[in-house]
DNA sequence: TATTGTTATACTCTATAACTATA
DNA sequence: TATAGTTATAGAGTATAACAATA
């Protein structure tokens, strides 16, 4: 029934090295996935409200109060009181938050690109081609998973 | 001197929502990646010294020593002395430990072949393809700056 | 009463520094 | 003195349960 010849533990290992790879890399920049993923989203879709975060990045309340106050600590991201809703808050990213972002994406773009400058040319060629692919495949399982939920 | 027209950033993106996927299979398994490398390593090896493990793993002396030790209260690898030198303990993973790792890989091989049948043949095609290449590229990369420490 | 957020608690995973025991 | 391992300490990242404040 193996629609692969090699089977998927190859790619399971691939993909498992592929992660420790970027974690490392991404560690450069002084920020986790965790830490940045956050202020990542809050930059492109503006401040939001916590419990909105904390589903977005499909983690708990109490672990999203957390992460802000480590980001606040580390003047990544604000609070705000909301003024609609005395129990609410803001979630705002700083502006130094922005620039350690844009720098991380630097850091992160410089690595990838050295990995694919050790590959021969099909390599590159269908790695280009196909990374896209589980993430579209996975982006859209979760769509349809959070409309399962509502 | 872009080599691909999408550029990195698209790639990355990719990557990152691989990784979160993996990770929330691989943990349906009830192990974390940190938790089930070394075992699976010890099972492809042997049984290996501490410092050695924590070598070959990348991680610290004390952190392989704590991990060992949850290892060992979830009864999934075991220490013993080792004869030859007083100073020395040798982790083996136990039968336990290899019925999980078992379990564990039929599992993500599952998620991953569920990944694959949603995407279209070429897509399917190019993924089986690339998939090993950055994972060799990585590799290659990591036995290299060993031989630069050594 | 339901919702928003925080606090309390606990566990994994990670590191560095200090220590013990053996070589 | 150097090496192997553990303990001490600290911090990120994760969860659930209990709580306070507001709607």
């Amino acid at each position: 029934m193996d629609t692969s010849p090699e089977g998927p533990d190859d790619l399971i290992v691939a993909v498992e090295q592929m992660i420790r790879y970027v974690r490392q890399s991404a560690r450069t920049g002084g920020l986790s996935t965790a830490a940045s993923s956050t202020p990542a989203r809050l930059s492109r879709e503006g401040p939001q409200r916590l419990t909105e975060l904390a589903r977005a990045e499909g983690v708990s309340q109490p672990n999203m109060t957390q992460l802000v106050t480590r980001l606040e600590r580390a003047g990544l991201a604000r609070r705000t009181a909301d003024a609609s809703d005395g129990r609410g808050v803001l979630v705002a990213v700083t502006s130094t938050g922005v620039e350690v972002l844009d720098r991380r994406r630097a850091e992160r773009a410089r690595a990838l690109r050295q990995l694919m400058e050790d590959m021969t040319g099909p390599e590159r060629q269908a790695t280009t081609t196909a990374l896209p692919a589980p993430a579209r495949v996975i982006h859209h399982r979760q769509d349809t998973s959070e409309e399962d939920r509502a």
